[in-house]
DNA sequence: CTAATTTTAGTGTCATAACACGTTAAATTA
DNA sequence: TAATTTAACGTGTTATGACACTAAAATTAG
């Protein structure tokens, strides 16, 4: 039992089995988002831009306004406005302003943005399935359950 | 299956299981990190500070050179010589030399350091035992032997 | 219909993180 | 034993993140 996390922290006991499960939270994260960061950098992205970009796709050719982004982000940034600079700069993403709301600063991807996650995505996916290699589909349901059932008292 | 996620994230549907796998440890990691950083920040440390506090705290009275506290580190960080640094100045640590290998920057944590956790232990563990309220022993025996699969094969 | 409040963005500043480089000491090899 | 390689730290620089403040527009209250 935590055998694995035991080794990992270089550790030879918890607290407390709740210790035991954060713990293993984080660790998993921390293993996941560093591979995943390391896909991403090949293609010039922070963690935080493929998450806007991503975003973004799933709403071309419409576009969204900042304060959107940030609540469908995994990590809510509060620096949105410069990463979206950077992603400007690249000229991944391109902004315009909102007819209706003129305080809405809205960000469409564009077709290089685009192009840039296609040709990612192959990656991506290969990395979300690195996961199918050590569960079945049945503990993934169950993994996903339980994960929900701890942050899930205070989504509204 | 997977509203909350899907409430969390605003979106409506997920490519596959696999990528609602890796999305849920995401968000459950930035739900509780965000709370523990919270929690230390009252103490005036930040989430590595209180790491690294946590780690020295386990061989006290001893130290640790500093290659042995990033790899004991939940989430390895580049600049532990400088987060030594910022509790120093708090005096919360005190560095020495080693003089069996010449090469080794010895940290210690003082008094004053175990104090200050032993000050914040009551908060940390009721944030701990949150999670508690919303998993049975077994549920958390469940979660954890999952997630370890998920990082296990590359733990030697 | 006006005044106060709330929402949304952007900017300036400071703290922290990431990365590459240089230095010293130990370990290894020739 | 000398030369080379590896390991461990620290530092300088650049990039990014966090936080507070300002301005503008929309909404709400009176």
């Amino acid at each position: 039992m935590g055998d694995i996390l035991k080794k990992w922290l270089k550790q030879t006991k918890f607290e407390s089995l709740d210790q035991e499960v954060a713990l293993n939270v984080f660790v998993t994260s921390y293993f996941l988002r560093t591979k995943h960061d390391e896909v991403m950098s090949k293609y010039g992205l922070t963690l935080p831009q493929y998450n806007v970009l991503r975003i973004l796709k799933g709403v071309y050719p419409n576009g969204h306004p900042r304060c959107d982004i940030i609540s469908r982000m995994i990590e809510p940034a509060p620096d949105v406005t410069r990463i979206i600079d950077r992603l400007m700069k690249d000229k991944l993403v391109e902004r315009f302003n909102s007819t209706e709301d003129k305080r809405l600063s809205m960000t469409r991807i564009t077709e290089k943005g685009i192009k840039l996650l296609d040709k990612a995505h192959p990656e991506v996916h290969a990395l979300e399935n690195y996961i199918s290699s050590t569960l079945s589909n049945t503990e993934k349901k169950t993994l996903s359950d339980l994960l929900e059932k701890i942050y899930g008292s205070e989504v509204k």
